[in-house]
Parts: structure tokens; sequence; C-alpha cells
RNA sequence: GCCGGUAUAGCUCAGCUGGUAGAGCACCUGAUUUGUAAUCAGGGGGUCGCGGGUUCGAACCCUGCUGCCGGCACCA
């Protein structure tokens, strides 16, 4: 006798063990249909498998979305192997899982699958799901499993089960007369999947993620539980295309890349108002927090970058350049040597500490090649760094005020999303592990009194010292990483820093390294996709458009831009003979915020009628009002 | 860096199996003076990414390189 109690609070008894299908069938018909797997005390299982004890049961649905698209997923995965083997004799099987939003699986094959080859694929794949092949689980044994999959020629299968722990089960799924080693559970049959998938693109894929081993062909495609939601979700990539920043920056003129210069930006004037707009800010708020500005050299000779450690550990990420005194150079890429710098050339005591310098830094480092991509990652970029030399009594409260100054400023951006990641020591260090607990508890000890919560990654940290990393989350739930805050004791030693403290000893000062931006590029990036190009007032490159209807509102529209102008505004007239529904148009396109009509009545009247992008309405307002009222708008955050 | 794809006018793209290039938008000129998301007409513009090769002949086929795109790895 086993009782099995629901969701809904009712128990049910059976006389012996039963199948999750039994127990829907005994629920209901409609559900015994719909049934896609059951919860057992939490645990997801199949269908198929047999509950012998009392237990809390919940049948699966497509209606328990995040317990059913995973199972769809991954079903989808095995159908895609099966389909594939079936069509590509000889081609290997390795590991395919549920993802985001769809599935992948890697195969391992001599000839490369093509884009043709996808459409194919899928087709058999639906005849597998038309046939609506029942998904039975065995268990084998290991020694049978391992020799049966060598046998078979699927020496990647043979590999997983070898590295699995020796006790734990191994488990076979079938689907007709294809199987596939997998922990499961699955759906009860092929036919459950439906036809709500798609192959959506070819990747190459290293065995294990190590770029050590071989390469693999991974195929990657979505799935969900039916077309509406597949068809919502390819409407969301056609959206999300439309706001990449690459597209917008082309199409706003923010700037432009070329051959000549790969991962390095041409910026236009609109984009470069953008990145002024964001130094003067942050210019501003540095300077509220108490820090000084200063810049440094970008070419040094390389004694520095050996004093610095790059030399030896970030070498083959750096530009370098000889002349013809045969001095090596190198392109800076970090800017902490130069503060150091600037902080050596004067003895410091300990009543300037904390020292907070800032740096509009721009640095080069030699990116690989497939990691370029637009703004995001780039070659030669700007950072908005500072560096912190305080004392290890300081060091907690520096550390909260930097995470207070970051907080604070994404706020400014509409980023209220923001999650901190602490990473700690890791297993190549340098430094004692006395400095290691005092580094990380003051930047743990941070978080800890502002009460912020964060996740915790163990042994990631710098060689040099713990840091922190916050990621936020834009508007349409990407993450980002770009603030950063470590903790260092390491640099300044190397440079022989130090302060002379009360006693009249020289101590070495901590240091902090900080960014709240990251990279300007990438940040200017993240906002344009952030904003979809849509830029709050005080950011906007064009403010405002002074449009015309007739030339009779010509010296009316000068008057209003030269008031604009003369408010701050980055105001344009556009006094072209055209119609204005196609200035509106086009300035609408071009993102501009603030478009001011004038005709004959406005220019009679001494007055403007503005209209909002995306509005469909506009507001008359006399031209005086009008000035004060976007030039406060446009103010940027205190 | 690795795997796959791709490169034609400023932009988006067409150009069948090889016979020396075409559209829309943008730009220029002219007409139109227009009331809230494209007025009409005319015109100029391309070493078909770069270098080799095959061929009587290459935008098209082969090959090397470079950039870009999608992933993987990397992101101190």
């Amino acid at each position: 006798m086993i009782a099995l109690s629901l969701p809904d609070g009712s128990v049910r008894q059976f006389e012996a063990p039963i199948s999750g299908a039994e127990l829907a069938a005994d629920i209901s018909k409609s559900l015994a249909k719909k049934a896609l797997a059951v919860t057992v005390n939490g645990e997801l299982r199949d269908l198929t498998r047999t509950i012998d004890t009392d237990a809390e049961v919940r049948v699966i649905t497509a209606a328990d979305e995040d317990i059913a698209l995973p199972l769809i997923r991954h079903d989808a995965a095995h159908v895609m192997a099966q389909a594939v083997q079936d069509l590509y004799p000889g081609t290997q099987v390795t590991i395919g899982p549920a993802i985001d939003n769809g599935f992948y699986y890697d195969f391992a094959r001599e000839t490369p699958f093509t884009p043709d080859d996808l459409e194919k694929i899928e087709a058999r794949m639906k005849e597998i799901v038309a046939a609506d092949l029942p998904l039975i689980r065995e268990e084998w044994d290991r020694d049978t499993a391992i020799k049966t999959f060598r046998d078979m020629g699927e020496a990647y299968k043979a590999e997983i089960i070898e590295a699995l722990p020796e006790e734990a089960p191994i488990s076979v799924y079938r689907q007709g007369d294809w199987f596939d080693l997998c922990k499961g559970p699955h759906l009860p049959s092929t036919g459950k999947l439906g036809t709500a998938f798609k192959l959506t693109k070819l990747a190459g894929a290293y065995w294990r993620g190590d770029s050590n081993n071989e390469m693999l062909q991974r195929i990657y495609g979505t799935a969900w539980a039916n077309d509406k939601q597949l068809k919502a979700y390819l409407t969301m990539l056609e959206e999300a295309e439309k706001r990449d920043h690459r597209r917008l920056g082309r199409e706003m003129d923010l700037f432009h890349m070329q051959e000549e210069a790969p991962g390095a930006v041409f910026w236009h004037p609109n984009g470069w108002a953008l990145f002024r707009a964001l130094i003067d800010y942050m210019r501003r708020r540095q300077e509220a927090a108490g820090y000084v500005e200063i810049n440094t050299p970008s070419v040094m000779d390389r004694a520095m970058w050996e004093t610095s450690g790059h030399w030896q550990t970030f070498r083959e990420h750096m530009y370098t350049t000889q002349t013809e005194d045969e001095r090596i150079f190198a392109l800076k890429p970090m800017n902490c040597p130069g503060c150091l710098s600037v902080y050596r050339s004067a003895t410091r005591s300990y009543r300037d500490l904390p020292l907070r310098i800032a740096e509009f830094g721009k640095v080069n480092r030699y990116e690989p090649s497939g990691a370029l991509h637009g703004l995001m990652r780039v070659r030669e970029f700007t950072q908005d760094d500072a560096h912190i030399f305080c004392t290890p009594e300081q060091m907690e409260d520096e550390c909260r005020t930097v995470v207070e100054l970051i907080m604070d400023i994404y706020k400014d951006f509409g980023f209220t999303d923001v999650r901190i990641k602490f990473s700690d020591r890791p297993d190549k260090r340098i430094g004692d592990d006395a400095t290691w607990d005092k580094l990380e508890s003051a930047l743990k000890g941070a978080l800890d009194h502002m009460g912020l919560p964060y996740s915790h990654n163990p042994g990631e940290g710098a060689f040099y010292g713990p840091k922190l990393e916050f990621v936020l989350r834009d508007a349409i739930g990407r993450d980002w990483q770009c603030g950063t805050l470590q903790v260092d004791m390491n640099l300044p030693a190397r440079f022989q820093a130090v302060y002379v403290d009360k006693d009249d000893t020289r101590k070495p000062p901590v240091m902090l390294h900080r960014a709240l931006f990251g990279s300007l590029e990438r940040f200017i990036g993240i906002l344009t996709e952030h904003y979809a190009g849509r830029f709050p007032l005080w950011l906007a490159p064009r403010q405002a458009v002074v449009a015309t209807i007739t030339s009779d509102a010509d010296d009316h529209a000068r008057a209003v831009l030269k008031a604009l102008q003369a408010a701050g505004l980055k105001a344009e007239a556009d006094l072209r003979n055209e119609k204005i529904n196609y200035k509106i148009r086009e300035h609408s396109d071009a993102k501009v915020p603030v478009i001011l009509v004038v005709g004959k009545r406005e220019a009679e009247e001494g007055t403007v009628a503005i209209r909002r992008l995306g509005g469909k309405d506009q507001e008359i307002l006399a031209l005086d009002k009008a000035v004060a009222t976007l030039s406060d708008e446009a103010a940027p955050p205190a």
C-alpha cells in the first residue's frame, strides 16, 4: 500500500507501486494526455518510472514551463542526434544539453555540416516526432556500457562513462532503434516534443570546453511548447537585432570601424558627444567623491612593464614598438604603472591618504581576433580607471565608498538590477595567507556592512588580490560585467611605493584598483542597446531639431535654435525645403528626442510645437518656456 | 587563436549553370512652400575586400591573406 499526496493536498492510495503515467491516468483522462513527467518528492522523473513508496507527487505538463521547457529542449537534442546519425552514419555523438531558449548537441564528424544540412536534419527530426517513438529508460552495467559504446565507435560516450563515479547508475534512453547515454529524465515519447523547434546555428566547440582538445561541431536549436512561443521568440530575436549597437551606431552615425584598425573605434561627432557626456558626468561625480585626475603616457619602456610584472604575465596581449635607438617600448595595456609613477613622484605622508587618483586612460590590448565584437570587445579602449592609495586601516571604508559610488552611478542609467560577484584567492597567487585574509575580509566586510548580497567565485581572484565584479542587467535582460574593484598589496611593493607613517617609518600603501563603466567604449555599446538608441535627453548626442513647415518660419526657427544653443542644448535647425512629414520621419528615425516644429502660426505667435520621440501629441509652448523646460530636462543627474 | 559562414555603390541587397554589373534608400540638380513618420522629375557614383591561379574570357571556379558575422576558447 502506498500513499501519494498531490499538490492540491489530496492523497491517493494504491495497492501496488504505480508509474507516473498510471497515476496521471488515475487522476483524469485529460491529465494523462498532457502529462510529460512527474516530480517525486521534488525529484524530476520519467513518467514511466515506478513510484514504490509514499511520496509527494506532482504531474508535470507543458503549463509548468520552468520544468517542461528544459525537458522539451533536452528531448529535442536527442531527436536531433538521432536525425544526424540517421542521415550521416559514422558521426559520433558527445553531449547535448538543454540551454536557455533551446538546446545544442556536439558531434564529432570529419566533414563539416553545412547550413543546408540543418534543413535536412530538421526535416528528419519532424519524421521522428511524427513516429512518436516511446522513450524507454534502461539501466546498464558500467563495463557493458563502456564496451558497447566503444564497439559502436562512440569513443566520446565511452569516455564520458569512464569519467563518471564508479557507483553512478548508467542510464540509457532508447527511442526506436536509436539510443543514447543520458541521465534523463525524458518525455514519454518523441511525439510529445511537438514541432515548435528550429535549428538555428552551426558552431565549433572544444571537447569538454578545453581549447587543448579537438574541436567538435555544435548544432544549436531553439525549442518551445508551441508554435506561438516559438514565433514570439523569433520575433524577440529580430527586435534584439534592431537594437544591436553596431547597427544603431551606423544608423545614428555614432562611430565606425575599418579594416586597417581591427578592434579600434573611429568616433564620429555624435558618438563622441556621447563619450564626452559620460566623461563629463563621471568627472563631476569623482571630483565630488574626493578624487584627483591625472594623465600618463601611452608608450613606456619595457623596463616599466618588467617591474609591474606585465612583461612576464601579460606579454602576449601587449603591443610593442621598436625604435631606431633599439629600445623596446610597449603600449600600456593598463594604467596602474603610470599611476604608481605619479604616486612615487613625491614623498607621501599618512596625512595624504587616502589618495584617490583617477585617469581616463586609453589602453591597448592585443585581444584574440575571434573575441572582437563591435564596441563590446575592442583592442583599444578608454577606462574610467582610478587607484586609491590608503592605509590598511582605511581599506575597508574605501571599499565601501567605492561600492556606494558604483551602485549610485548605475542607478542614474536605469540599471537597478546589479549583481556582485566576489572572487577570492586563486591557487596561483603571491603574498602570504595573512595578507589575503585581510584583503578578502575588507572586500567582504564592505559588502556585509552595506547589506549587499553577492555570489562567491572561489579561486577566481587576481593573482595579486581578491576582486569584486559588478554585473548589470540591461533593459532586455542581458548581463554585462562592467565595474570592478580589486585590492592589491603587491604592485605598490613591486614599485617600492611607500608612505611615511606617524611613527616616521615607511610603509607600503594598500592599492585599490577600480573602474565603474569599465571601458567607455563598451559602456556606450551597452547603453545603446539598453536604451535601444533612445538615449535620455542628457546623453543624447543630438538633443533637439527645429524643423520648419514653410520658409516663412525660417527666421523664427533661427531664433529658436539660437535660444536653445544659448541654453546649452545640442540643437540643430532643419530649414530644408521638405514636407514636415519627411522631416519628422527622418529625425525620428535618427532617434532625436525632441523635434520643435515651427510653421507660420508659431512664427507669428512666438511659440514652438514640441514633439517628443515616439509620441503622437504635440505641446505648444512659448519659446522661453520651452527652452527652460528642455534645458531643465537636459541637465545631467547631479 | 579554433570551427563554420561571409565580403558587389555611403547603407540594405539582386546578379541563373563563367561572357567585364543592377535596384531601393542616401547624395547632387531642378520643380514643389508643404501642419506632424517617405512630394515629383532628372543626374552622378562601383579597381565586385586584397594577392595568386584555372580559362579565349572570372563578381561568379580554385588557392593564400585580411576584415566582418555566428559560436568555442580567452576577457589578467
